[in-house]
DNA sequence: GACATCCCTGGAACGCCGTTCCAGTCTGGT
DNA sequence: ACCAGACTGGAACGGCGTTCCAGGGATGTC
């Protein structure tokens, strides 16, 4: 009688929301965007294509949920304690990296505006923008600039990230920016004069940190407009 | 004899490169991103899908070249004789009109680095930056945070063009930023204060303006750091 | 114990996509 | 008159997201 204590379920471990999600990132981090579909997916989950439809309503409705749980693993850290400035830092360098590990959420921010993870981050930027002390009548432009910068990055970096994984399993990123550089010295001096002179700087750079002076020209321009005083603290 | 005096052609007009990207373009703009596939635009040519690959290598060729047309086009203008950050903002300024007019052109950007059409707008950001006096060793950066803002900026416009183009295609941008600003305001006042609290600005806002400002904000930031001598040279 | 009910499954099938294949046509050169 | 090669366009291939639906397993009711 009652109920058979918690059989062993009706396979290992039932199918489910937060299961399909799971084995979706892992298919997104393993095998690019291209590589997940509802077919692998389902083979994944030793399954058919049409079982997810159940827990999930379609392929955006997933993609959404896979970046939500990378955004939100990415927004828990922060010691929040940190001076409003550098916080801000943190919080746009703990975005930048969780792209990093998954190119592809980079794409989805391009993909589908104002949905939860891109609120999480606005959210987030703009408690920082208003501890910096800027005006509330200007906070919604400058948390504007830092998030549409933070996923001109994003998209960037997964675009790079799809063009030498899915292209060239083999190389790296420093092939790739190696061939990238090779190929702007040979542009022609006369259309591309800028771009031959900075190849180097392209193959050499750090993304890392090139996203960081981003950020920090935008929060120098910022503080410039809006700042107390820029230099002596009121 | 000699050959007929140019024959009216096989048809009204042969196929070339040129012809099925200027369809490419016009499908793009009124039919959306999805609606640009081999078989429409074959259709619209009077032709099979096989016809244009005698042309095209393949889609993304295409989409690369509808692009570039873009921007080459949107290039062309300026003075050129402006003072320098003038000159960007109006290079800027020029990309953003672009991808206001194609949305798709901002997807593209996210979808493939480094190809011509990003070529050309990072060579034009260059040669500005160079005239505004930043030294060679930080150029590179400082187009970059141009680049990757305008990117961004870029690839949020496709997405909401996107989101009511496709999804509804009777309502225009002003009830599109309405319905986000409703649904902003009923956040829950805890997790979400700050976006609440700008929900009448994103309703309110001018794309462009933010979009000006965001590109100040960074020129401001580079101006402090590597401007002429702003307070001090080193 | 028999049975109806509802949640959930997973394989088959639909329509559309990018791309390839190829038999055929048209054109200019000899 | 003939040929070689440029070019066309319809058919077909494999794969995708999604829908459909016959069924299986646990549960509640008599």
């Amino acid at each position: 009688m009652a109920t058979r204590a918690r059989r062993p379920e009706r396979r290992e471990e039932p199918l489910s929301r937060e299961r399909i999600v799971g084995a979706a990132i892992e298919l997104l981090d393993t095998a690019g965007e291209r590589g997940l579909t509802f077919r692998a997916l389902a083979e994944r989950l030793a399954t058919g294509p049409g079982a997810l439809y159940w827990h999930i309503a379609g392929k955006g409705e997933l993609l959404d949920a896979a970046t939500d749980a990378v955004v939100v693993g990415a927004l828990t850290a922060g010691p929040a304690d940190a001076a409003p400035r550098e916080a801000t830092r943190a919080l746009a360098l703990g975005v930048f990296d969780a792209v990093e590990a998954h190119p592809w959420v980079g794409a989805q921010f391009a993909r589908a505006p104002w949905r939860s993870p891109m609120l999480r981050v606005f959210e987030r930027l703009g408690r920082q923008v208003r501890a910096i002390g800027v005006p509330e009548a200007a906070q919604f432009t400058a948390v504007s600039a830092l998030l549409n910068y933070i996923l001109g990055v994003a998209g960037q970096n997964a675009a790079n990230a799809r063009a030498h994984q899915e292209r060239r399993p083999d190389t790296g990123r420093a092939q790739f920016l190696g061939a990238v550089s090779a190929s702007w010295a040979e542009l022609d001096p006369d259309a591309y004069a800028f771009t031959r002179n900075v190849a180097e700087q392209l193959r050499d750079h750090d993304d890392r940190e090139e996203f960081l002076a981003g950020i920090d020209f935008i929060l120098t321009g910022i503080a410039v407009r809006h700042g107390p005083s820029e230099t002596a603290p009121s």
